[in-house]
DNA sequence: GAGATTAATGCAACATTGTAGCATTACGGC
DNA sequence: GCCGTAATGCTACAATGTTGCATTAATCTC
């Protein structure tokens, strides 16, 4: 009896959205499937490269846009105005982030829900809200700690 | 008796920071000051050129940035990775802030503080915390019911 | 599997937002 | 009013993202 596989197949995800399953669609979920930390334009660039399915920039841009619109995948806008990327929807899972400002990388923490209520002025009306947390990450706490 | 200024003078808080008097210094704080919304770049150079005193795009970022190191102003990065700002420093009044996303306008909720406490995982060290809400603002609901 | 259809890709050019270097201007101490 | 220096303007550049259009390849039908 096998182990469950811990994401379904990048390739079914895509089909069943109606899309076209191209081989850079499927290298790109995947390549956010197997990373726990959210990974931005460059650091999704240089992993297609380094599977030696090199791509163009305004691919990347758009194979994204497409995973994000689908739900295949959510996006993150970090403090340095790029865009970071994760797996999964954002719908049902509405949580709260950390970004190091130290190394820059995002962690999603699913345990933290946004979706609490509360008190805005009359007449604002929320759809959503975003929960993001700024400071050290362990690995650069360590670094810090170890160069005292 | 007159009435006590809605704000101390911008050229008494230009000069209690040290840094030099200037024509764009004082005019760039007086349009956040007189403005209850957040304003970006083109808002401000807008409201410059308005006035008659039309500058170069470099000087602007140069002069917001001076603003916010010194406390007189802080910064919020919109979702369409723009910077807006807003008189008043940040220190002390960590807040809220509210994005509509159909006009993009963001108001600030001093109401609604983020230094709370929250469970991060070990190692994680926040120092400051955003939090954001998206949705649409009163104008846009009252646009949206009057054309439906 | 071969051919037709058209979504996806690659390429070049452009847009927006923000930075860096250096010459010129003007603020403020005298 | 002069002078030293901080602030400004100008130019060029960097980073990130978008648009238009020609080419390629995924899927459909046979
Ligand atoms: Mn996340
Ligand atoms: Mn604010
Ligand atoms: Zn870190
Ligand atoms: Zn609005």
């Amino acid at each position: 009896m096998p182990a469950p596989a811990p994401h379904p197949s990048a390739a079914n995800l895509i089909a069943s959205c109606g899309g076209r399953v191209t081989r850079t669609r499927i290298a790109v979920l995947e390549i956010l499937q197997h990373s726990q930390r959210s990974l931005n334009h460059d650091d999704i660039a240089a992993a297609l490269a380094a599977d030696g399915l090199p791509h163009d920039r305004v691919t990347l841009y758009r194979t994204l846009d497409w995973l994000v619109e689908q739900g295949l995948a959510h996006r993150i806008i970090g403090p340095d105005r790029a865009r970071r990327f994760k797996a999964g929807g954002e719908t049902g899972s509405q949580h709260a982030h950390f970004h190091c400002d130290r190394c820059g990388h995002v962690l999603c923490l699913e345990s933290i829900k946004t979706d609490e209520r509360f008190e805005l002025p009359a007449g604002y009306r929320p759809e959503r809200a975003e929960l993001v947390f700024h400071g050290t990450c362990p690995d650069c706490g360590r670094l810090r700690a170890a160069k005292t």
